[in-house]
RNA sequence: GUCAGUGUAGCUCAGCCGGUUAGAGCACAGCAUUCAUAACGCUGAGGUCGAGAGUUCAAGUCUCUCCACUGACACCA
């Protein structure tokens, strides 16, 4: 089965924050989940670079825009490999072969009779790119979220005729799982219930955008250019840009995560704009929320934003990837705390998992060198390996919906019990006695079945941990896959294990340190 | 302003159609302890369930009012 999954394209009006980083954690995880589950995955990731706004910005910095766009993608590129972010393809909205698929698809839309040319007056914010309702007594009306004085436009732009695609967007939207989560899903449906308008598709006098065919002075307007970088991206050969049907690969998208913050584009606009082109819609879009920091919103002004690379340099990429996406409920806003940041941390990854590895290894080695005498026929027997059943097939049905936080959970209850069935078996009691060497040499392959089970299903989330866990347990993780690696009894008792050696440091709490 | 949603231990959250002393994990304290990364385990201390009123034999759970936060109300990456 062919799977694609998105993120949002990012806006290179800045460097990329916090925010991005969670957003495209969690689209690598879910990637990596797809590509274990037996998927062929199409990971798209990328940048939107045209819009007013960077061409104000590149002109502040004393730079054209092209070599801002290019800065700025740079920085991108740079943290999500330091992330260990697996994406296949990274679109640029500036790059030759957008504009000429953006210049296909408009065609295949004009075909349609969507677009017309209409009017469009009123007072505009070049911050949020966007006309204002303001009080008509106003004559200075000044924006509410910049505090900057509005700009009284008034120009001829092609419109879309959204309003054409009122029943098919309705239903669309009512499917089931087609919007996520479902607070969102009906906020969406509340507003499509009061009618659609056509929108606008191009701005004019705007030289920072992709020409519209046959209209001078008309470039197409940021949204329309920058959803249509998910089907650049798809293209099978990404150096030839023809919008066929064939010449898509993974197309339509499963999945496209984004920030609550531009759902409607993805549910309501972007698919009417499929429709219109003849395509397919997406499949889901998912909208989670917003982190805040020790419980402010994160902005310049308040000086309390935190830097992704500074997090990484400080905790490390294992612990910042865990954290994210094993703290904070998907779907919903979350609270940024570096206290609890770091207990969870130490408390999952080091004390509960990576303990668990060590002290098992310790005693395999230390009683049985390595070769772990076990009887086959009683592998199976072992209740953690019931209990690790029903874990790993709650794993796998919350990580389906993209329930981070109870995948992660199934996990660590695995450990949890993992080491509880140490203590009751006290294995370095038996020892004492010869006799319970059998006993003993099951109890610890169970044990260390448990810890490969593990190793497997943090893959996804902490794909660097879970190789240094594998490691240890002298297993190739390039060969993991879910349909034949999660079966208990697996662990070849003879091949050996490393020297053992903590998987995961602690993290020292410092209030100061980012 | 209108409409939604949220508000439960220090932190993150469970609590279904109302029913005995309100739960979990983390953090904290004590005990125990080496197989282990001062880890694992056991025990414990933490809550007038946002505020107020009402319905009921009985409300965290239903109704109303208020407060706080979040979101939607059309073109904000």
């Amino acid at each position: 089965m062919k799977y694609t999954i998105t993120t949002p394209l990012y806006y290179v009006n800045d460097k990329p924050h916090l925010g991005s980083s969670y957003t495209t954690i969690a689209c690598d995880a879910i990637a990596r989940f797809q590509r274990l589950s037996g998927n062929t995955v199409l990971f798209l990731t990328g940048v939107d670079e045209h819009g007013q706004k960077i061409e104000r910005t590149a002109e502040s910095k004393n730079l054209q825009p092209q070599l801002h766009c290019d800065e700025i993608t740079k920085k991108y590129k740079y943290l999500w490999d330091k992330l260990n972010i697996s994406y296949d393809r990274f679109v640029r909205t500036t790059s030759e072969e957008h504009t000429s698929l953006v210049h296909q698809f408009y065609s295949k839309v004009l075909k349609s009779d969507d677009v017309y040319m209409g009017r469009q007056s009123g007072w505009y914010c070049v911050g949020c790119e966007e006309y204002k309702d303001v009080d008509e007594a106003d004559k200075k009306p000044i924006c509410s979220i910049h505090k900057k004085e509005l700009e009284w436009r008034d120009e001829e732009n092609l419109f879309f005729k959204l309003s054409k695609y009122q029943e098919q967007i309705e239903k669309l939207i009512q499917i089931d799982g087609f919007i996520s989560p479902k607070s969102r899903k009906n906020e969406i449906i509340n507003f499509v219930s009061k009618g659609l308008k056509d929108f606008s598709i191009s701005r004019v006098n705007l030289k920072w955008g992709i020409n519209v065919p046959g209209k001078t002075n008309h470039t197409f307007y940021v949204w329309f250019d920058a959803l249509l970088g998910y089907i650049s991206g798809s293209l099978y050969d990404q150096n030839f840009a023809e919008l066929t049907e064939e010449s898509l690969c993974n197309w339509p998208a499963n999945i496209h995560v984004i920030g609550k913050d531009i759902l409607r584009f993805h549910a309501v606009y972007w698919p009417a704009m499929l429709l219109s082109a003849g395509m397919k819609p997406p499949l889901s879009v998912f909208g989670h929320g917003f982190l805040t920091r020790e419980g402010q919103k994160m902005g310049k002004s308040l000086g309390n934003v935190l830097d992704p690379i500074e997090l990484l340099e400080y905790g490390g990429i294992d612990a910042m990837r865990w954290y994210l996406l094993r703290d904070i409920e998907f779907g919903e806003d979350g609270d940024f705390q570096m206290r609890r940041f770091v207990d969870i941390v130490n408390s999952d990854l080091s004390n509960t998992i990576g303990n668990l590895l060590n002290r098992t290894i310790t005693m395999s080695k230390k009683w049985f060198n390595d070769k772990i005498p076990i009887d086959n026929s009683l592998v199976a027997e072992s209740p953690l390996k019931v209990q690790s059943e029903m874990k790993i097939n709650e794993y796998i049905q919350s990580f389906k919906v993209s329930n981070f936080k109870n995948a992660a959970n199934a996990i660590i209850d695995i450990s949890n019990s993992a080491n509880l069935y140490l203590n009751d078996r006290a294995p370095w009691k038996l020892i004492k006695d010869i006799k319970n060497k059998d006993i003993v040499a099951l109890d610890i392959y169970s044990v260390l079945e448990s810890c490969r089970i593990i190793g497997i299903l943090l893959n996804p989330f902490v794909p660097n941990l879970s190789i240094r866990i594998l490691n240890q347990l002298n297993i190739d993780s390039s060969t993991i896959n879910f349909q034949k690696s999660l079966h208990w009894g697996l662990l070849d008792p003879d091949k050996g294990l490393q020297d053992p050696s903590p998987v995961m440091d602690k993290i020292e709490f410092n209030e100061n340190s980012v």
